[in-house]
DNA sequence: GGAAGTGGCGTTATATTATTACATACTTTC
DNA sequence: GAAAGTATGTAATAATATAACGCCACTTCC
């Protein structure tokens, strides 16, 4: 488990953050741009910059397979471990979940090689329960 | 275990797969389509069919946290579970394993949610043994 | 044999995602 | 208030990936 601070956001990371929390789900840098371009923003740089922060403050997750960014679904973005992700590929809808005992076995694997963790991607594409049910 | 089929390849898939065997790790689509222009490749596209049906038949794993792309490590690519990747940092070597326990785990949670599996990304990143016992 | 389907290939152009480089402004610290 | 650190604005460009088109080789089915 590592705790995050919550640290005051900037102008610019507290745009980005409320970009994506009311989006509920993912969205790509380039759509949060287009979204705040009302509020100012004319650059990529200006959302990419903000996202590093929000991700560093785990606020943010990065979803490598979408390369899009999701804001964390745990209320307040309290601490809690390495997250995993399930992405409908037909809705897009996106579920977080924290699968501790996954993360303690691939941590064992990683100390039984000697590497050493920095991060964790951990991604599952497919079909949401909805989806396989209500056939479009 | 899924059962890959082990096609004839087309004289491009063959290039390509060649390129990534030669290199022993991860290359990105241009640095394979460098790699092949003395081949007579000319286009990035050359290289995006040949790795989408290698990724298809399963030779080769993209790696969506460096959006490169390399060669099965297991002997023949003979049938096999999903794979993981634990990705060093510092030296940029991957190493392929196959963390059975951990897809079970996945797949016990893709169930209880009715979440239908197509694919599953695990990446790990962080620091090899060698680069920790041997700081540059 | 010829029509129709399939898959691979070559090429140009373009879309999408991300970073480099440089200048400006604000804030914290001493 | 000078120095150092962080955030910002902007333009330009790099890196990654796909769309659209036409051509050719092969099959298969009548």
């Amino acid at each position: 488990m590592i705790a995050h601070a919550q640290p005051e956001l900037t102008k610019n990371q507290a745009l980005v953050f409320g970009s994506l929390s009311d989006a509920g789900g993912p969205l790509t840098a380039y759509a949060i741009l287009d979204l705040l371009r009302e509020n100012g923003f004319r650059a990529p740089l200006q959302v990419y910059r903000a996202l590093d922060k929000l991700v560093e403050y785990g606020m943010v997750h990065r979803l490598e397979s979408l390369n899009a960014f999701v804001a964390c679904s745990h209320k307040g973005c309290a601490e809690h471990g390495t997250a995993a992700f399930a992405i409908c590929e037909n809705c897009g809808d996106v579920s977080e979940f924290t699968p501790d005992e996954v993360i303690k076995l691939l941590k064992e694997w990683t100390q039984a090689e000697g590497f050493t963790l920095a991060r964790t991607t951990i991604e599952l594409r497919g079909t949401c329960r909805d989806c396989i049910s209500q056939p479009n």
